[in-house]
DNA sequence: GTTTGTTACCCATTTACATCA
DNA sequence: CCTGATGTAAATGGGTAACAA
């Protein structure tokens, strides 16, 4: 067993997946099982990014193609504490009769899946067995891997999501202060509005407001309701008085 | 039409491990 | 150097849907 102590390769993977989030297009593939079909589709990759995450990975690309590990490398641990009985999911244990060990990918392996996920969000029986033979693993692990990436990149895209409703929502509130603010300069203008725009004072209001239609309709019907008459100013009524 | 087994997927959680203070 | 906290990716387990027998 192969022991990865290389952590430069390890971080630069975990840092090349971070980066190429949403970085490509998905597109559902047609799988060989109806119940395939019938997933839901992973969403392309959102318009709305941060700039943060449109930088470049080439970089990071470049430099991992230095190595030339083909095998994934395995690490000590912990011994497993559970396997899946029943389930056609054969985990390390009942595989090797060892105890489970957490796999790191290479950095081949992993841009390869990158370079696959990128095309296809997700792989039929066909397409896993193929490149898990490519990257030699087992076809449960790149499913693994493509489930954990499908999971990575909805995270990410609702974190997008968020931080635009938290933008919008600063907007609003901007624009309702503004609003408020509006009111309360118009409010203390003491300007003088025609006068069938001018809300009636004193005696004449009684005669100006009337009840209106929804709360007339609920009085003369009879309805319980307790709530009050709500009054609403005509100006029309206003003026045809005079 | 209903039941049962299979397959494949999603999701939440756990586990193993690297990194850092 | 050791250690505990933390973050992350791989793996697990449970639930569900679609389908066939």
């Amino acid at each position: 067993m192969e022991v990865n102590d290389d952590r430069d390769d390890v971080r630069e993977t975990a840092l090349s997946l971070r980066l190429n989030y949403d970085g490509g297009s998905s597109h559902l593939s047609t799988g060989d099982h109806p119940r395939r079909q019938a997933a839901t589709p992973v969403e392309p990759s959102l318009t709305l990014g941060l700039p943060s995450m449109a930088c470049s990975v080439s970089g990071v690309v470049g430099r991992m193609s230095s190595s030339h590990s083909v095998i994934s490398s395995i690490s000590g641990g912990r011994p497993s504490k559970a396997k899946r009985e029943n389930d056609g999911r054969i985990s390390d244990e009942e595989e090797d009769g060892a105890a489970r060990k957490k796999l790191r990918l290479t950095k081949e392996q992993s841009a390869l899946l990158e370079d696959k996920f990128k095309e296809h969000a997700t792989l039929n029986t066909k397409q896993k067995q193929a490149l898990a033979r490519q990257l030699n693993l087992r076809p449960r692990q790149v499913e693994v891997w493509f489930q954990n990436r499908r999971a990575r990149t909805k995270l990410k895209k609702t974190e997008v999501e968020c931080e635009f409703l938290r933008k919008c929502c600063e907007t609003l509130r901007e624009e309702n202060r503004r609003l408020l603010q509006e009111i309360q300069d118009l409010k203390s203008l003491d300007f003088q509005a025609p006068r069938y725009m001018q809300p009636p004072r004193g005696a004449a209001a009684a005669a100006t407001f009337q009840t209106c239609p929804s709360c007339k309709n609920r009085d003369e019907g009879g309805s319980p309701a307790a709530a009050p008459k709500t009054r609403f100013f005509n100006p029309f009524a206003h003026s045809a008085a005079n």
